[in-house]
DNA sequence: ATGGCCTGATCTTCAGGA
């Protein structure tokens, strides 16, 4: 069967919900990744995403954060959070859930910041990426065609940033970030690698200011990692760099993958 | 065509984003 998986930072569910139910409509995704829904679980626009076909499972606390999970080919054995999962002065945020749609097992991420290298929530980065490792080893190998997807906020390699001599001692490039990230291939997932739409590479994030998007001043941060099953099965996928343009757009573009599975 | 920040709460100012 024909599958389409999707991943978006939407930068607030709320403000982002006509953009979202358009999109939706247009590129008809099975299962969406969600993540910066910006509100708390009962927030959630449930009834919406109903009334556009698409069962939900939110894990939000308000102002920051927040992950969910939509899907039209089934919705089950929801997980919110990752074994082991970091808290951050004293709270564990939600920033991991997990489900199976249809034949594939799913996560939505929204990895931490880091804010600067070597404040604490740098350090609060390293550690929620290592228990992004351990839950990834634990789901890969667990029969299902499994994927990680979402905000990694870590450029994997320098041609992920438009300019590497502005990331020098900046977090989202460290060795130690991109260790982390290699680290997910140690335990059996490769990346599924998008087009872009326009420009030679597909960045997924353009920030609001300084007319980063019309410049194409992107990072490459919104990343998909699959077991052999999801991988093996992915026929295309790219960056829809067009959800990125106009009034009320996200600052991250969505990232779609198209797969085509036995059952 | 894109467009010189945006979002939500502590709410007219700020933290956080990356």
């Amino acid at each position: 069967m024909a599958l389409r998986v999707a991943t978006w930072n939407v930068n607030s569910v709320s403000t982002r919900l006509e953009r979202v139910a358009a999109w939706l409509e247009s590129a008809k995704p099975d299962v969406v990744c969600l993540q910066e829904l910006k509100v708390s679980t009962d927030e959630f626009p449930t009834a919406a995403m109903s009334e556009l076909g698409y069962e939900s499972a939110a894990h939000g606390r308000g102002r920051w954060n927040g992950v969910a999970i939509l899907s039209r080919v089934g919705l089950a054995d929801v997980v919110r959070d990752l074994p082991g999962q970091p808290d951050y002065e004293g709270v564990v945020e939600p920033r991991a859930i997990s489900a199976t749609c249809g034949p594939v097992r799913v996560c939505s991420v929204y990895v931490p910041n880091g804010r600067e290298v070597g404040h604490a929530h740098y350090v609060y980065k390293l550690r929620w990426l290592h228990a992004l490792v351990g839950a990834a080893a634990a789901e890969a190998g667990a029969g299902l065609p499994f994927a990680v997807l979402g905000d990694y906020n870590v450029a994997p390699t320098d041609d992920d940033v438009w300019d590497p001599a502005l990331f020098v001692d900046a977090t989202h490039v460290t060795p130690q970030e991109r260790a982390m990230v290699e680290a997910l291939r140690e335990v059996g997932l490769s990346e599924v690698m998008p087009r872009a739409l326009k420009h030679a590479w597909p960045f997924t994030f353009w920030d609001y200011r300084q007319l980063a998007f019309p410049k194409n001043n992107g990072m490459r941060i919104d990343l998909v990692f699959g077991n052999p099953g999801f991988t093996g099965a992915v026929t295309d996928s790219y960056v829809d760099r067009n959800e990125r343009k106009g009034a009320g757009a996200s600052d991250h573009a969505p990232v779609v993958v198209d797969l085509d599975l036995e059952s």
